[in-house]
RNA sequence: CGGAGCGUAGCUCAGCUUGGUAGAGCACCAGCUUUGGGAGCUGGCUGUCGCAGGUUCAAAUCCUGUCGCUCCGACCA
């Protein structure tokens, strides 16, 4: 390809409206533009990249033995319902009507159609197992779209399927994604970290989430140094507080005692109270599936939604207003409490689950139910009726390793890939039955496998530059390779070694551009840079004059060569990459 | 959805407080010079000051509304 014929709109300043690197970038060095909040188009440049990460995930998939198909976005609502995700994913559903009113959905994830496929078409255990991948557009109405493409309104995702008539099969089937994702990442010159992930609603093990460490990134990471243990903060446990919970001998009853104004643990823990987070019970009140429920944290720890999720077995739970909450208990948020003298006639029957780290405390604070008061001489066993025990706390830095021993540490990354083992959820509800050897009709046990493959090409570019632009790794990099003469006038000596060595490589099967514009010498090594080509090959008088051209690796030192020679110092710079 | 900030040339931004002919740099076009890390000089082109309404003799500037974008938050009682 010739500079002067594609289109790589590179910007010198950086555009108002990108905040990390790898949006800059992808803006400076004219891969993409926005057209409106969540949703941009790909030049050309941008759009290689893309294809060349998508090849690396087909490859990878076919080899793991999954199918390639292709789903459509629209979809009807029916299936949504029938999921019973219309109303829990609510949230992120776009709609859209036709001429005669009918509704449809647009896909943000495609387990209804796969299952629906799978319910009409599999019919013996002969069929499986059966792995269906697609890589496609998702639509997403998400919250807030930001940072480019790492959370957009409309986005490309690999999604697969797996379906397979025993447990162990399918854990099988889960492995070898989990091995694919693995090679797809490292082909695609990343570092990930393989995560325990959050199973939500549906519970069970088995779910990983392919990390990319990055500050930049929207999860955080709870990971033993180790290396035998790392988990989604969502999901992570540790050996509990490092400060330990108080049991210390109490009166025969709690005391009641006046704090005016009072509504925080902060506060309780000023003078003149002087009460330790640690020695109160924090009381958070929710709202699930219409009815309110009592959570209990030690007062120096942060409730975890996804455990509390998985607890309650449903992701419909809100916090309660502060008007539910009085007409429940008779006091406002900051004077609550489970102590189950102070919860009077039907409040007595809310269920209760609070986090282990509570278990057996002795000595604490919590509210009394009134607002303007606390209790405190506290017993958890004696005190409360505790409906369910559960770890429901966010694990802190620094806390002890279940596995190890040693101290945990929590950083930023970027979730580029998961795998999950779903289990019959879909299959039951849309009916995809296998008959058995045994003639039993029996749900499909399912899998399912994301990689969201634009913001892998994000993921790349954070974690790939320096201060003057990108650094592809070969494997994704628009063009290998970026012949550079400095003279492009037609019949010069620069501009036909040019055209032979661009000639010889294209030829050799090396993605190649030819930047013929006729610029000034910095202007092109500045855009060389900028976009990132893994190699440079500069051709200028001056090295000519002594037979030579110049070889640059992308954020190495230039290497003269001989002309002759260039384009065999390519081939063999570029092979053992490959 | 809540909070904050920003919308002026293709890009980055100034001008707004204190109303009075629309600005700079970069980019772009022409010419000359230059030519190994985002050149210099000369000349030129470029605007619905987001949109709508209001106040005013007069609005980019003040007021109201609205749309868009960016960031923070959206359980921490």
């Amino acid at each position: 390809m010739r500079w002067t014929h594609t289109f790589v709109p590179t910007l010198k300043e950086t555009p108002a409206d990108a905040e990390i690197t790898s949006h800059k970038l992808l803006l400076r060095a004219g891969l993409v533009r926005k057209l409106t909040g969540g949703l941009y188009t790909f030049l050309p440049l941008g759009l290689r990249a893309l294809r060349k990460i998508e090849q690396i995930v087909r490859e990878e998939m076919d080899r793991a033995g999954a199918l390639e198909v292709a789903m459509p976005c629209l979809q009807p609502p029916e299936i949504w319902q029938q999921s019973g995700r219309y109303v829990s994913a609510a949230e992120v559903l776009y709609h859209a009507h036709d001429r005669a009113q009918k509704e449809w959905v647009l896909g943000p994830t495609h387990e209804e159609v796969i299952t629906s496929l799978a319910a009409a078409e599999i019919n013996s255990y002969r069929q499986l197992p059966k792995n269906f991948y697609q890589i496609t557009v998702k639509f997403r109405d998400e919250i807030r779209p930001r940072f480019g493409l790492m959370r957009a309104k409309e986005f490309i995702m690999k999604d697969a399927y797996s379906f397979d008539a025993t447990d162990e099969a399918a854990s099988a089937s889960y492995q070898k994604m989990y091995d694919a994702y693995t090679r797809i990442f490292a082909r695609c010159g990343l570092k990930t970290v393989a995560v325990e992930a959050d199973t939500g609603v549906i519970g069970g093990k088995f779910s990983h989430e392919f990390m990319v460490p990055a500050e930049t990134g929207e999860n955080e990471v709870v990971y033993c140094e180790s290396g035998r243990y790392a988990a989604n903060i969502e999901k992570a446990t540790s050996q509990g507080p490092l400060v330990p919970t108080p049991k210390i001998p109490v009166p025969a009853t709690p005391e009641k005692f006046a704090t005016p104004g009072v509504a925080t643990i902060d506060a309780l823990a000023q003078p003149p109270y002087g009460v330790a987070p640690h020695h109160q019970i924090k009381t958070l009140i929710f709202l699930a599936e219409s009815k309110l429920v009592l959570v209990l944290v030690r007062g120096d720890d942060q409730l975890n939604e996804a455990k509390l999720a998985g607890l309650l077995g449903t992701s419909q739970f809100r916090p309660a207003e502060p008007e539910e909450i009085f007409g429940a208990l008779g006091a406002h948020p900051g004077s609550l409490g489970a102590v189950a003298a102070t919860l009077a006639g039907p409040a007595a029957a809310l269920p209760v689950y609070a986090d282990e780290a509570l278990r057996g405390a002795a000595g604490m604070t919590t509210g009394a139910n009134e607002d303007g008061f606390h209790l405190r001489h506290v017993a958890i066993d004696r005190d409360l009726q505790v409906t369910k025990w559960a770890d429901l706390r966010t694990v802190q830095a620094g806390e002890l390793c279940t596995a190890t021993g040693q101290p945990l540490k929590i950083r930023r990354a970027i979730e580029v890939g998961h795998v999950f083992k779903l289990g019959t959820k879909y299959s039951e509800k849309l009916r995809a039955f296998f008959l058995d050897e045994q003639g039993r009709s029996q749900p499909c046990i399912m899998g399912c496998y994301g990689i969201g493959v634009t913001r892998t090409l994000q993921a790349v570019i954070e974690q790939c530059n320096d201060k003057d632009g990108i650094l592809w790794p070969p494997s994704v990099a628009p063009y290998t390779v970026c012949v550079t003469p400095l003279n492009v006038a037609a019949g010069s000596a620069a501009m036909n070694w040019a055209e032979r060595i661009y000639t010889e490589l294209t030829a050799a099967g090396v993605d190649v551009i030819l930047d013929d514009r006729d610029e000034r010498p910095g202007f092109k090594f500045k855009d060389a840079d900028l976009v990132g080509f893994p190699l440079r090959v500069s051709i200028g008088e001056k090295s000519l004059a002594k037979g030579e051209v110049e070889i640059k690796p992308r954020g190495g030192s230039v290497t003269p060569v001989t002309a002759e020679e260039a384009v065999a110092k390519v081939l063999a710079l570029l092979d053992p990459r490959k």
